[in-house]
DNA sequence: ATCACTATCTTGCAATGCAAGATACCCAAA
DNA sequence: TTTGGGTATCTTGCATTGCAAGATAGTGAT
């Protein structure tokens, strides 16, 4: 899996989950693994970022079974920026696919 | 536009468009802007890599208004990287797209 | 001469995925 | 007791790559 094709994607696709119900960093590495290849490495240094962006809050809860778990809430403005997002990244998704099925048309 | 999700993306649409005849770096920059936003200093730098790792060959030819073009040929390490990233692409774009689906669906 | 269009190239910055490693809680097996 | 595995978080530093900005240069019209 070519990890360059995940860049910002990542940020949309934890956004979106958390648009659903909020959830834990480890919790978000296991949903979106189920997609795609990711690591804690990815998930851990982004979250942060969301948080510094104010596009989520947190609040610890413990769980029983190991170290309390984070969780993470979209914001308003976190909500704001996946919609927009999604938009681009539907338009994108779109203008490449288009390309690529133009060109696999030609080829046969 | 994101400029993060054309990270990876651009090589392949390189060379998608370079299967179906060779093309200058002018040219690309041309052609991919009709999908999406591109600047000439995304593409140079990337052609040089292509070049590098042996994906495409050129060749230099006077074009009569303006400087000579250098263009741009896929070898066939090139089809077969270009056949692979195509591929990565799919997946990749339909486990993205699949999972904002199911957002969207819950949302609305 | 000056401007616009065509065409190529380089430097250096910014963003971000991830490998690697550290820390720590809980539980079961040896 | 201690060893190991599963759960859970965090940090450092590297590699990749899009792009802004600027340099260079040929052609042709004003």
């Amino acid at each position: 899996m070519n990890a360059q094709f995940k860049k910002g994607v990542l940020d949309m696709c934890v956004m979106a989950l958390l648009g659903l119900r909020d959830r834990y960093g480890y919790e978000l590495v296991q949903d979106i693994s189920r997609r795609f290849e990711i690591s804690e490495g990815s998930i851990y240094p982004l979250l942060r970022r969301l948080l510094t962006e104010g596009y989520v809050s947190t609040y610890l809860q413990e769980s029983g079974e190991g170290p309390a778990r984070k969780y993470y809430s979209l914001t308003a403005q976190g909500i704001a920026a996946r919609d927009l997002l999604i938009h681009e990244w539907m338009d994108f998704s779109d203008a490449v696919c288009s390309l690529i099925g133009e060109i696999t048309d030609e080829k046969g």
